[in-house]
DNA sequence: GTCTATAAATAGATAGAC
DNA sequence: GTCTATCTATTTATAGAC
């Protein structure tokens, strides 16, 4: 079809727009999460009336939903770009690194609150929970390739360990240290050190 | 003064229906947050008419302000009644436990997003302030002994040490633990395990 | 202090002209 | 598609009777 083949200016214009509407709630999200984010912030931040915004996502829900779907669709992209040579504990590392990153750059959206409208979005959303769990899938084998290899812990469960990466991509203690004055690239190897070898000592 | 000594009874009725008011402020500063609770749900959790809030507590910001304040003195509570001849290292994993056994029953509040209001009522609380320096500074000298100690990693500053003690009080990997089907008291274990310990073998 | 009723502001969402 | 203007519902907060 020719409008994949060669998308039209009109087409292009378009996308870039919305390209820019999801940028902008995409840091909103980040900074004060879907509940404190109002449509008309979105609005004032694009630079477009409201009722515009409402022509290219039917409801605030859709619009933080395409603003959840486009990070995770960039962590695919991530992962896909990880060296298949690398050993498995430094995929691992990588991936929290890439997360810390996008986290220091007020890219990565609030959780939803549970019971959220954005979560029942989310469930709704084909894009998401394909991309959510293709990253698992990937994840998953990382991890239980890393326990038979035993560089991780074997005697956790994989989706504990899963769960626990996934929790420090939406850490609190990157904007601890980040009040405390710590530079960036030191907060990324703290949490990196404190998420894969623990406060203990060694 | 005789207010201290003996509370008159209806200071007690006042007390009493102050502390229902906050533990129900607490229950939804839990699950949905501070932006998401509304003071009408505040109002008929309690069972009382919205106006006679406002007579308690001038304002959401300082509703939910008190019961932040309420789990502060908790923490503070907690840290007294630990046994000072414990080792460092199970005076700290006694703490995590007991913010993750809050979480699991619903009683933390979540994290205010950044430049909310309420985290401007925050700073502004007495209470707060000085419950949560008297509590960092506990939970310092801890960790700094326990870095002398050799139980604690002496490479990590103490100040990201006491950050990631204080994430985990908040950390989302309960709530995925939990929906995971993970029993409370494994939910507990795993969590201490990977903070102390890592997801890397030993 | 508790209530009912209401104010005042703001939210998400739409109408309709261009 | 973008705009201005508006609707409708909700939210924080208050007035005023008891």
């Amino acid at each position: 079809m020719s409008t994949v083949a060669r998308p039209s200016f009109k087409e292009q214009m378009l996308a870039a727009r919305e390209e820019a509407i999801i940028q902008s709630v995409n840091r909103l999200l980040a900074e004060k999460g879907f509940d404190a984010m109002t449509v008309d912030e979105v609005a004032a931040a694009v630079g477009i009336a409201k009722a515009s915004l409402y022509k290219h996502f039917p409801s605030k829900e859709d619009l933080a939903a395409a603003a959840m779907v486009r990070v995770m669709r960039r962590a695919q992209q991530f992962l896909h770009g990880i060296d298949p040579a690398l050993p498995v504990l430094e995929k691992l590392k990588a991936v929290v690194r890439w997360t810390l990153q996008v986290q220091l750059a007020g890219q990565m959206p609030a959780l939803p609150s549970q019971n959220s409208s954005l979560r029942a979005a989310l469930r709704a959303s084909r894009g998401y929970g394909d991309a959510l769990v293709e990253i698992s899938d990937t994840l998953r084998a990382w991890i239980e390739a890393g326990q038979r290899e035993g560089v991780l812990n074997a005697s956790l469960p994989p989706l504990a360990v899963l769960y626990t990466l996934y929790a420090r991509a939406c850490d609190p203690v990157v904007e601890f240290l980040r009040a405390g004055g710590q530079p960036d690239a030191e907060i990324v190897e703290l949490v990196v050190s404190t998420c894969f070898d623990g406060l203990s000592a060694r």
